[in-house]
DNA sequence: TTCTACTGGCGAACACCGTTCGCGTCAAGT
DNA sequence: ACTTGACGCGAACGGTGTTCGCCAGTAGAA
């Protein structure tokens, strides 16, 4: 028995008109989840629901999550904008990328997390890295500290972003973020016996005080500054 | 029909003579499986087969895997050891316990992942973090940046952890693992086109040389020196 | 002593996850 | 027109965290 041609038409006429997918439309569509969803929202089966598939329609065109991930990652590394070089501004372009970085990462929800576990070493990465590398030789850093300066600079900015994401996470239900949290941690601290941890106690305040980026802030700058005395020029 | 005495025999005497589990005992058993095995082998099945039972055995004693996860954390922190305040040696003391939080993270394994999403507030965190703004007060450095300091350090104490137990983790397989990846590493930065990459094509050998102590121990010397310009005394 | 009431351990199930296998369909080559 | 090849993808496997409800065992009341 032949097949019902109105099955067909109610079939067939989908399949040319189906999302085409390929690597690339996979990884747009899982930054487009997890800006959204957040890490642990992009699953294959998340991501091949957006085509209206399985998941294993996506092993055609990557070859594992991991791999995935590390598209995805060196997909947004691809949008930090990095400035031509200017040397006697040195400093404050390294800043610049750190930042640029750090507010890409921040905008893709919890995908800093991912970052951590990858060895960055895809096109995007490398052009940011190597920029960084470039700024501090123009400074004047030998090519040794520069080296290791980049890599636990971005480190820092990693870090960072994925702290402030889990924040940011915690605080997901109706409340300003900063405010409440604040608070609660405050009076936690307030309320901790003096004899144990007096000066928890007595800073309770500093240390709740100041928002996300001025943490960010005053860590890079330690990290940024310290480089000023390897400077042999 | 009554029950076999027979049966019981076999049944009972396991009873009383079953491990007992209160919350201690699962966070030790979780601590065990975390060293040989790594963060994702702690599974509440896992965890639950050390004590010959199922996993919802366990959420009488623990009402998540976070909490689980946090009891874990907090106990590890209890592991560092705190020297006596000593103000002249501020400097090297607030290293000390950088360096020891690093070691006792990495003794077991994976578990600076789960650290890196937990707000440290267990009570043996606090001793650590109280102990460390004591030690950048006692050296003249102001409150406020004290407490931002400590917490930019733990920061990146964590995360350096983290990275390096991934390393760690993906030369589990029948080579050393620093000659092996650090050869590979190298291998591909100087393959790669010059034009886009010079500054990592040009250097190479610095990207990838340095064992994970001496990059450590690098940006932790940016962190704590930089420190130094905030003082007032 | 016997019956009842309750408490707490835990087996089974639910809804997810990443990944694999192999079937069935469709398109191109002969 | 028929064969052959490739490829999309449904279903399944073995895992995950967590919940529900049963049932054994004990303690207390009669």
């Amino acid at each position: 028995m032949k097949e019902s041609p109105f099955l067909r038409r109610a079939i067939k006429p989908q399949r040319p008109a189906k999302n085409p997918l390929g690597r690339d439309e996979i990884v747009r569509a899982a930054l487009r989840i997890v800006k959204t969803e957040g890490i642990d929202g992009v699953s294959m089966r998340r991501i091949a629901a957006e085509f209206e598939t399985g998941p294993s329609s996506l092993y055609a065109h990557v070859t594992s999550k991991d791999e995935l991930l590390q598209l995805m990652f060196d997909e947004v590394c691809g949008m930090v904008e990095i400035p031509p070089l200017d040397p006697p501004r040195w400093k404050e372009q390294i800043l610049e990328i750190a930042r640029a970085s750090h507010r890409i990462l921040l905008d893709h929800y919890d995908l800093a997390r991912a970052a951590l576990a990858i060895v960055p070493t895809g096109p995007n990465a490398l052009r940011a890295s190597d920029a960084m590398i470039g700024m501090m030789l123009a400074g004047g850093v030998p090519a040794q500290h520069a080296a290791w300066a980049m890599d636990r600079i971005f480190l820092y900015v990693t870090a960072d972003a994925y702290e402030m994401s889990i924040w940011r996470g915690t605080a997901t239900e109706e409340e300003a973020f900063p405010a409440e949290l604040e608070r609660d941690l405050r009076a936690y601290f307030e309320q901790v016996p003096v004899d144990l941890y007096p000066n928890i106690r007595a800073h309770a305040q500093e240390l709740v005080s100041g928002d996300a980026e001025a943490r960010f802030e005053f860590g890079l700058a330690l990290l940024v500054d310290g480089l000023g005395k390897y400077v042999t020029k």
